[in-house]
DNA sequence: TGCGGCATTCAAAGCGATTTCAAATTTTGA
DNA sequence: TCAAAATTTGAAATCGCTTTGAATGCCGCA
């Protein structure tokens, strides 16, 4: 069913038929009710593509990943947020799996010669990501998750990852404790050290020296945290406190704590930071787990607004948001023992 | 920069630049040459819209999500391993977040209708899907992952849900186990469905009764698992066994017996379907968990190259596939006490 | 020399929508 | 009552590509 063959049917010309769908001024009630009418009974939507040639706007937005890594828990969290707001305009989500980080980049390039997308969703950047420049000076409209600094005008989102870190931080050192290990996402991206700056202001605040080995970088694996954890206990003296980045890393520290026969919130304190996954809830841990927290699952419903804002014209330095991070306390962190 | 661009820097038609760049034969290998090297320097892509206009090939597969609960780890796992085959197709992920089951029906007309996608992947089927029946009325090629029972020939690719579940019961029968509960997923499910099946096959063929009330089902969530599992150790007499549905309920499970005061592996053994998330291993966990083993990612890749089978033309009857699912005995699973 | 055959190339017709510009009809106002 | 204005409709151009069908030039062979 095209619009050619609706057309005939109703014994009218294209363009009044697609005015009539497209809601245009110029046409009459009674012929748009019948139009519309006579369009839902048949069962007649738009071919896509030749919607998309005729206006230029392709519809979607892409998100391109990096297979192994990136399509993992926190991307589906956000991808289901981004979804469910871009649903509402009839917009899709776009994605692309790569390989490397030179097919990353040649994904860019491809979906801004061929016009697949009409904006991109950047996440997890670097401090300076060069991702992000290549996006501007290609002209394809992009919002980031995360921050970074380039020399060209962004909008993103972020959550202020480094006060939550700093307040977690104090809060333990309030607590009484002095060596706290942090385990950090990958060295370099912004997150990251966002979280390292907060956690080190406040341990330089209270005039407390800091410990290079109680800071380690790795994926927010299980498995990684697991390793460092037990390592780090090992330490003498040991830490006292954990600062987890993400409920998985908790999930290994968690492990390594107990294998080291300690008791979590009583023996080891543990903050984790909480992205707010829907089957692994920090309430529902055992004990209950001391969090920053912050949805990641909003910032997506929230980033598919900005992106509409960005497309319909708002100039990127004026989409900006920081969003505040709850820490939100629980018995897997107290006084240290002793 | 357009086909009309290139064709005039080169002093060519659009015809022949166009059968350069696609391969065709019958032009000179130094034309071919000369528009191949100059389309590089340029840079030149193909407009997607227009391309898929005239082609009437989309080069998108759809996958319709509904938010909350589908996009979960499982999906994203099976996602990562769809798109990064699809790719070497320059193919992309078309993802549809949906609110309702209504909404699900819809987005299908939709993508069939407004030919959005070459083909769909639908997942976690029921006994009788109907999505199943009216894709095939609408004649969008799918595959399905998972299996259903339709009257229409359907691509498919499955698990041995059955057989994993009958092994690894008869496994703990065997052990001297006498009451196993069974953390399924929710009923109407074609995979519930077959677990439990094979559940009761392995009962039934040692002649040993089973208990409903060691059954249960729900969402694969931790929470939902430790909730399940710690009134089912209430129960008198306890299980010494559960078979958790997979990873995540596997947390819930081990959390509810430590609660209890009961060791894994030796007061209670846990059997868990591992779908192997690269965040959280079997191998890694404490103790070890025992496994029924089937990667997800690599069905995701499968599912891909069976859905371009389809999409070639294969007819839907001959596309199907059954894996089989392996049975890795690890520490959490051991003898009954006493 | 003339002609069929081959290798290349091109002009133009789609693909299915939107949109410009013009035409037809109805309403309005003096 | 009649011209002007407003309303409503339509023909044709356009978006950027593929593909059909025709044309061009060159070669070898009788």
């Amino acid at each position: 069913m095209r619009l050619k063959d609706l057309a005939e049917h109703l014994g009218l010309s294209q363009t009044t038929v697609s005015r009539a769908l497209n809601g245009y001024p110029e046409v009459n009630e009674a012929t748009r009710r019948r139009v519309a009418e006579t369009a839902e009974r048949l069962g007649y939507r738009p071919n896509a593509s030749a919607l998309r040639l005729a206006t230029g706007r392709s519809g979607a937005i892409g998100l391109v990943l990096r297979g192994a890594h990136e399509l993992g828990p926190h991307m589906s969290e956000f991808m289901a947020g981004l979804g469910s707001k871009l649903a509402e305009q009839e917009m899709d989500i776009v994605v692309t799996i790569v390989e490397s980080y030179a097919d990353e980049i040649a994904a860019y390039r491809r979906a801004a010669s061929s016009q697949k997308v009409d904006a991109v969703i950047l996440h997890s950047p670097t401090v300076n990501d060069e991702r992000a420049t290549l996006l501007s000076e290609l002209k394809i409209p992009f919002v980031l998750h995360g921050r970074t600094n380039i020399n060209a005008p962004v909008a993103w989102l972020d959550i202020d990852n480094t006060g939550a870190m700093e307040r977690a931080t104090g809060h333990l050192l309030d607590l009484g404790h002095r060596r706290i290990a942090l385990l950090n996402g990958v060295k370099g991206r912004t997150f990251s050290e966002h979280r390292e700056i907060g956690y080190l202001a406040a341990l330089s605040s209270r005039g407390i020296s800091f410990d290079p080995a109680l800071i380690s970088n790795s994926l927010f694996t299980d498995e990684a945290a697991f390793r460092l954890a037990q390592s780090m206990l090992e330490m003498r003296p040991a830490p006292t406190a954990f600062l987890a980045g993400s409920m998985m890393t908790a999930l290994g520290v968690f492990r390594a704590i107990r294998q080291a026969g300690l008791v979590m919130g009583r023996d080891v304190s543990v903050i984790a930071h909480d992205d707010v996954f829907p089957y692994l809830n920090a309430d529902n841990m055992f004990p209950t787990m001391s969090t920053t927290r912050s949805s990641i699952r909003q910032a997506g419903v929230r980033v598919a607004d900005l992106t509409l804002q960005v497309l319909a014209g708002k100039p990127a330095e004026q989409v900006r948001e920081l969003w505040p991070v709850e820490l939100v306390l629980r018995e897997s962190s107290g006084p240290p023992p002793g």
